[in-house]
DNA sequence: CTGTTAGCGCATTCAC
DNA sequence: GTGAATGCGCTAACAG
């Protein structure tokens, strides 16, 4: 890799008439700068980010970490932000997490030492005290996915105990008595809440069990389908399930078609997040529907609000709605 | 944020020696590592990523420039990227490209600069001198959606070629004589290749004209449901489509749907890619299928194996095949 | 218009 | 065991 340096050389000039060049070519003469060029070409010269940002003090990045790339929930949210960031003109740097706190944590550590303008934190696991600590320090951060107190402002939410509660009204409407749920992975704070205000309404109409039947399928297909027969055996009489999200009910409904488990008939089924695929299938999939890509433009535009002047968020609502989708499965 | 130096005045030591404790715990007396520690922690002190690139020789990164975050194809592929990195304990950044040439350049500096190990280009729009260039300097760099002449062995790919030859093939052998083609971004190579394995097929066979009837929708379905009207309008006799990926034929069939056109009968459609929903639609799309996410796990096999001495690729297969699925749309 | 110099934060010799 | 000094590559004063 050639540096400022083998270009200062090549061309005879000083390693500030260099830097001009590539900076500033306007402060440069015109025959000094065509010389100055050809050694830069070449030599293949490319500054280097790393001593750039060292120096300086801002780049033009924007940063987000996310648990994972492959999943449509996680895809259709880094691409919200990726055009928030875009729009103010930000390459987007998209770190994973690892599905872990501490990868939460060092990838964040990451970005703000890339000096990154903006940074989304799509966190699952990190304790809310870090979290806050982190949007102490850093007033260009925000996050997705969950909301944290007292920075209510820079988190674009869902209610997620209104979508439990969501979810259990309307198998109550359908008559539902006695119902389960299938649950995400349950060190994250979106299982708990959406869990408990699906407990409590169904509580409140005096159906609950301590606890109401359950399992956790950790949000994926493949361990929803593997999981849900013993579920199934042990609670014989459950009519109805609650998914966490839309990917375990495809999960539930592929065991059905496999064990002739008639939906909704023998089993009702509402979901949350409405993916693509869910309107398509048979039968199709009632759900409750996330506007995920939305979620993450508000994220971004939040994050670049706290970074740059001239971004306007008025009119940007940051608890985002959600809306009861009722098809087959119901 | 707290710097190296802060600890050293907070703690009462030199800066060599918080650097050690950070570093190298072991070279430090157990009373004076302690006294570092706290400050460490009083602090909220982390190191600066930018200024340890700057002066190490690597990190524990690995690297992925993609130019989208937001569609099937891409995340899958960018899945399998980061599995593979994530077996080697790396973490993974993923970098948008904005889908300009100088984009995917910028990015792949940007990974390189903060020392990534290993890197994966997912290009579409880069010259392939400029491709050469970059895996010539750099052997931990696999290519990912195409074949770089002279550098076979470091690209993740499927036979583009083979696969537009497998479209008309397949169309000629339904009996289709006026076929048409709905063609990516033309500036990207895989729409050329494609392309021209199509219509050679279509000429060897006799029923070629110059050119084929033919629009570009740059991969989304939204446009090609747009265009598709005023291109059937203008070519009334074509029987058939070769759509360059699923989206687009999904889009192509929006439009069928509301117009009444009947699928196959009036109008049959091959695709590639096989996305999760093709098989769910209604008709179910025929497609030719690739394993999108074996291809980001071998790309990025790849580029490990240029940096790491022991990650073995033997009987990785880096030209990834393709499979014809034949379901209802032809 | 161009060159010299200091310093961004850190890891690493080399002395002590 | 610990500290002082050097340099990674670059930009931004400050001189000339």
């Amino acid at each position: 890799m050639a540096t400022i340096k083998d270009v200062s050389s090549e061309s005879g000039f000083s390693i500030a008439t260099v830097s001009r060049v590539v900076n500033n070519p306007d402060l440069v003469a015109r025959s000094t700068r065509e010389r100055v060029q050809r050694a830069i070409s070449n030599l293949g010269y490319v500054p280097n980010s790393a001593a750039r940002m060292l120096h300086k003090q801002t780049a033009s990045y924007g940063g987000l970490v996310s648990s994972s790339f492959g999943t449509e929930y996680h895809s259709t949210i880094a691409e919200g932000v990726e055009v928030a960031f875009q729009e103010t003109r930000l390459l987007c740097i998209n770190v994973g997490s690892n599905m872990t706190a501490e990868g939460e944590l060092e990838a964040y550590r990451l970005l703000t030492n890339f000096q990154c303008k903006a940074i989304v934190l799509h966190s699952d696991r990190l304790e809310l005290e870090i979290l806050k600590r982190l949007m102490h320090e850093n007033p260009s951060l925000a996050v997705v996915g969950r909301c944290v107190d007292g920075f209510e402002k820079r988190c674009a939410y869902v209610d997620n105990f209104e979508v439990g509660r969501g979810a259990a009204r309307h198998l109550l409407a359908c008559g539902h008595r006695y119902v389960g749920q299938v649950l995400g992975h349950e060190e994250y704070s979106v299982t708990r809440v959406r869990s408990q205000g699906f407990t409590q309404v169904i509580e409140d109409a005096g159906f609950g069990t301590d606890p109401l039947p359950q399992f956790s399928a950790n949000f994926s297909q493949v361990t929803a389908a593997e999981r849900v027969e013993s579920f199934l055996v042990a609670q014989p009489n459950v009519t109805a399930l609650f998914c966490h999200n839309d990917q375990m009910a495809w999960g539930v409904m592929d065991y059905c078609k496999r064990a002739g488990v008639r939906i909704p008939q023998d089993l009702a089924i509402i979901a949350v997040d409405d993916l693509k695929l869910s309107q398509f299938m048979k039968p199709r999939l009632s759900t409750i529907a996330l506007p995920l890509n939305q979620i993450g433009y508000t994220a971004g535009r939040l994050a670049l609000a706290g970074a740059l002047d001239n971004v306007k968020i008025s009119g940007l609502q940051n608890l985002i709605g959600h809306k009861l989708i009722v098809r087959d499965t119901t």
